[in-house]
RNA sequence: GGGGGAUUAGCUCAGCUGGCUAGAGCGCUUCCAUGGCAUGGAAGAGGUCAUCGGUUCGAAUCCGAUAUUCUCCA
């Protein structure tokens, strides 16, 4: 049986038991606060559990995209190591709301599995919650009773509360649950230690394949149990595992889910056979996994990126990557290619991706090239590092030898090929082959060589070539410490992205060590600080009112009067805030890209402000910063108007933005993300270069004739979903739609979207739409800014004020731009100019004071006061009076600008002496000035308040030369 | 959402705890040498040290904010 209809048989079998086949939900989650991914079968269903929606249907059933990352039994890292762990896997389920429970779950499963699928039932167990005491939970003996109609006792396991008991999360509906595990070791292996043993082990062949969750509970914050007044099945069977199991492989990689993947990779990459070498091996399962999760992320409308569940996606890939680059030598983008081979595979399951092919195949073409750039950085700052340790003990060697490089001026120097900043040639030698240096060096002393090249990383071998007659054995004296110490391989790691592992394989490929222990440290203290502001604490839910499921009129009314359902409290950095849930609403909750409302809640005479409203998958959550001392009296909820007034202009401009987009770019052009608020709208799409100007004012001018044709609003509400797509609406990839969707219409023939957002009544009310940026997101997908109505003017008002503005300043000339040119080109010159007379003047100032040089006592004395026109040119004199007077004494007393200065500069001999300090020198002529200062040895300066003081430095001065 | 880094010449980057008048390589201009070159030599041009503000006698360097960008964590 192949995978096709593995699954096949799947879905027929439940269908065959009343049960509805409904599609996968997307990998991405949009609504759920406490979720990146759809993580298992349930998650589409999880308001059916928490009473917030009313199933459509009592017995569903599907195969569900699923991506794990992290959690208990899962850790990315760990994926590709052993041979059953997966980032996407399809997990098989079938579900019961409030309709059948533990008794036809049990029959069921052991009905297709022994019956359908044929799989050996003496390889079966079963494993049943076996209590709790501190739930104060009994065994499960209902599902013992139940099993035992189809299996023997000793094949009925009892399991522990991590194993056999099923929790949402912290809090949430939760229940014990039954396992299904098979035993697929050889008979010889089963004869030395039977299965039961190793059920829940975490033995590779001896797996879980089938887990039945009996949902009977409700967990509160507080950790106690509640029984729900309905009872559900939610079970789910990793697909992958099953596949593994009929068709008799020892791997989940090596079933047919995987295998063509693999061979493709270990063919193109690498020109091996997969199976013949285990660090290949790895590398290869990981590339086939993570393909899988990266590709249907992106046709799910989840770009890679640097924050949220993007960064997510993002280090998936660049796992991947990095196991190809270290593993299989791949240097070049490769991932890319398998998303064809991906997509039509599963064609038929998932055909999202197939429709997508060339979109997501470019997005993670450039992803890819985007992090082989990093690596690169990272390998140039690993080579640098590492020379700068070669540098520092070759420099320790040839001192403690007296051994001295010349350049053919005679001229002492040190070979800069040494220096670890040439980033040209270690380009060249992007990892450790040789290179040539151009340039030529002698070495002098006793040892005379002619240097032509040299490969620094070849010293490591004690081994120094230099002019091909002449060869210089590097001794094994020089020895240092061969370790990469922990700091550098976090700043590696967390400023370069360069992961760990890589950093260690590198290491020992020059006969290095990481300092492992020093680069966690490092890595928990970053982690510590990067959590300590992200805690978030979330109380349980406090009914005030039992209501059904809250509605929206948002649609047609700004105000509603309102009864509270339920309440919260929320803290998060130390803030407290609450949520609560109204019976009716006219507060739009964040969704579609639109913001969500802010407005007031007026209770009594009480006003309470709605800083928020955002979704809970179904449940519509207001945000206010204080609870009404009256919780159960009447609420009167308002909206800002004038701020949804602009946020529906925006949204409305967008549909117009979307259709205008597609008539002048093409077809191809599909939303792939939007931000609609009441102060701008901006719109994400798929398209492969970035718009020309004409292409934007074509945009544009299209939009803005629609707005003037002040096309009326046609919006319907629950249309059947095959309906609205006959009428030829846009649905969005990786958007879940129910049954019956609200349709969108701005002119049948131009703009018809399924949309759950607010609009204008007429396009007239637009007034006018301004693209104000365009620019790029990731590869293929470009991203679109503009303004609409209120904010539009106000964006003309201010733009064409600040040209009149310019202008004016400029004296209003025919050409604003050459002439803002030309004057900085004049003011660049200006400042030449000012420079050089600066030096001038300063010259002369320099020949004055060389002039009234005074030598006594071997030294030349200059102490005077002067006045010079910035402290630069001071500088200046002085360092041109220490280049012409090695026996040097200055003070100057200077009136800069008005402002006091004392000056101190010594010659170098008089440095040399040591008789003189310009350092102490200045500090005490400072006081004369009420200030203070400071510098070098030889070249300091003061500055201070008393400008009448500059007479008194020179005294003073006087008498602490002629002191010494 | 939070943490860390980066921004210095056309390009790639040095510049350690503030003070030896902002540097290197490549590229560019001019000149010299060579039959030729990914040649050798000499001279030279090119910098508001991202922006704004602060501390200081003195800031590329320290502090704060902003912008751009890379990266790590949830």
């Amino acid at each position: 049986m192949d995978s096709r209809q593995i699954r096949n048989k799947f879905l027929e079998f439940f269908e065959s038991k009343g049960h509805k086949i409904v599609p996968s939900a997307p990998l991405v989650l949009k609504n759920d606060p406490t979720l990146l991914f759809t993580n298992s079968g349930m998650v589409q269903f999880k308001d059916n559990f928490l009473g917030n929606a009313t199933p459509k249907y009592k017995r569903v059933a599907d195969t569900q995209k699923c991506l794990r990352v992290s959690g208990k039994h899962n850790d990315l890292e760990d994926v590709g190591l052993d041979t059953y762990h997966h980032t996407m896997f399809e997990m098989l389920g079938n579900w019961s709301f409030g309709d059948y429970f533990k008794k036809d779950a049990i029959a069921w499963a052991w009905e297709l599995l022994t019956d359908v699928y044929k799989l050996p039932k003496e390889r079966l167990y079963v494993t049943v919650f076996g209590g709790d005491k501190k739930d104060n939970l009994p065994v499960d003996e209902e599902a013992i009773q139940l099993w035992k109609q189809h299996v023997h006792a000793d094949r009925i396991l009892h399991g522990v509360k991590k194993d056999n008991f099923w929790e949402m999360g912290e809090s949430g509906p939760c229940g014990p649950c039954s396992e299904i595990h098979i035993d697929l070791r050889t008979d010889e292996e089963i004869k030395k230690k039977p299965g039961k043993e190793l059920v829940n082990n975490d033995h590779p062949q001896v797996v879980e394949i089938w887990n039945l969750v009996f949902i009977q509970f409700n967990r509160l914050a507080s950790g106690a149990l509640e029984p729900l007044p309905d009872k559900h099945v939610d079970t789910g069977m990793g697909f992958e595992r099953l596949c593994m199991a009929i068709q008799g492989k020892t791997s989940n990689y090596d079933t047919d889910v995987f295998r063509p993947l693999m061979d493709f990779i270990a063919l193109h990459a690498d020109h091996y056979a997969y199976g013949s070498d285990t660090k290949k091996d790895i590398a290869v399962r990981v590339m086939a996994d993570h393909i899988r999760a990266v590709a249907f992320a992106i046709a799910d409308g989840q770009l890679p990126s640097n924050t949220g569940a993007g960064y997510v996606i993002r280090r998936i890939l660049r796992r991947a990557v990095r196991y190809g680059f270290s593993y299989l030598n791949i240097k070049e983008p490769f991932m890319h290619r398998l998303v064809p081979l991906l997509a039509l595979q599963l064609k038929e399951v998932f055909p999202e991706l197939h429709q997508q092919l060339e979109y997501v195949g470019k997005v993670v073409h450039e992803e890819e090239k985007s992090f082989l750039r990093t690596l690169d950085d990272g390998i140039f700052s690993f080579n640098q590092n590492f020379l700068r340790v070669v540098r520092k003990n070759l420099i320790r060697y040839f001192n403690e030898r007296k051994i001295v490089f010349q350049q053919s001026n005679g001229q002492e120097t040190f070979p800069d090929f040494f220096l670890p900043d040439h980033r040209v040639e270690l380009e060249l030698n992007s990892r450790f082959d040789e290179f040539e240096i151009r340039k030529n060096f002698k070495v002098v002393d006793d040892v005379k060589i002619k240097c032509l090249s040299v490969n620094p990383f070849l010293f490591l071998k004690e081994e120094f070539f230099a002019d091909e007659d002449v060869k210089f054995v590097f001794p094994s004296q020089l020895q240092f410490e061969k370790e990469i110490d922990g700091h550098t391989a976090f700043v590696l790691y967390d400023t370069h992205g360069f992961p760990i592992d890589l950093t260690q394989l590198m290491a020992r490929e020059i006969g290095f060590t990481v300092d492992m222990s020093s680069f966690n440290q490092h890595l928990e203290e970053q982690k510590l600080r990067s959590k300590a502001d992200a805690a978030k604490e979330t109380g349980d839910w406090i009914t005030v009112a039992e209501g059904e499921k809250p509605e929206f009129i948002g649609y047609d009314s700004f105000t509603s009067t309102s009864k509270i359902l339920r309440y919260r409290k929320v803290k998060q950095k130390n803030k407290e805030l609450f949520q609560l849930v109204l019976d009716k609403t006219p507060f739009y909750a964040e969704s579609g890209g639109q913001v969500g409302d802010t407005g007031r809640l007026q209770i009594g005479s009480e006003q309470i402000d709605v800083i928020d409203t955002k979704k809970e998958n179904d449940l519509i959550v207001h945000w206010v910063e204080k609870l009404p001392t009256n919780l159960e009296g009447p609420v009167t909820a308002t909206i800002d108007i004038a701020k949804r007034k602009l946020s529906m202009s925006n949204h409305s401009a967008t549909h117009l933005l979307h259709a205008a987009l597609r008539h002048v770019l093409g077809k191809h052009v599909e939303q792939k993300g939007s931000l609609v608020n009441d102060k701008i709208l901006r719109f994400d799409f798929s398209h492969f270069a970035a718009m020309t100007a004409e292409e934007i004012a074509k945009v544009e001018a299209l939009v803005n004739e629609k707005i003037r044709e002040n096309i009326q609003l046609d919006e319907q509400r629950n249309v059947p979903i095959e309906k609205a797509k006959s009428l030829g609406a846009m649905a969005l990839f990786g958007e879940k739609y129910g049954d019956f969707v609200r349709v969108i219409t701005f002119d049948p023939k131009y703009s018809v979207e399924l949309c759950g957002g607010t609009h204008v009544p007429f396009t007239g009310s637009i007034g006018m739409l301004k693209v104000i940026s365009e620019s790029s997101v990731a590869a293929g997908v470009r991203r679109i800014e503009a303004v609409t109505a209120a904010g539009a003017q106000e964006y003309f008002n201010q733009s064409l004020a600040l040209l009149l503005e310019v202008k004016s300043l400029l004296k209003n000339p025919k050409d604003v731009a050459t002439s803002l040119q030309n004057l900085l080109e004049e003011k660049h010159l200006l400042e030449k100019k000012l420079e050089t007379m600066n030096a001038e003047r300063a010259h002369q100032i320099k020949d004055q004071l060389a002039g009234k040089a005074q030598k006594t006592n071997g030294i030349t004395v200059i102490n005077q006061q002067v006045t010079v026109p910035s402290a630069e040119s001071l500088k200046n004199i002085a360092y041109a009076l220490r280049n012409q007077f090695d026996d040097l004494v200055m003070v100057l007393a200077a009136n800069i600008d008005g402002k006091p200065n004392v000056t101190v500069m010594l010659g170098e001999k008089v440095e040399a002496m040591k008789k003189f300090h310009a350092g102490n020198m200045v500090k005490e002529l400072a006081k004369e000035i009420d200030g203070g200062g400071g510098g070098q040895p030889f070249y300091a300066t003061a500055g201070g308040k008393n400008l009448g003081g500059l007479e008194r430095v020179i005294e003073k001065a006087k008498g602490m030369i002629s002191a010494n």
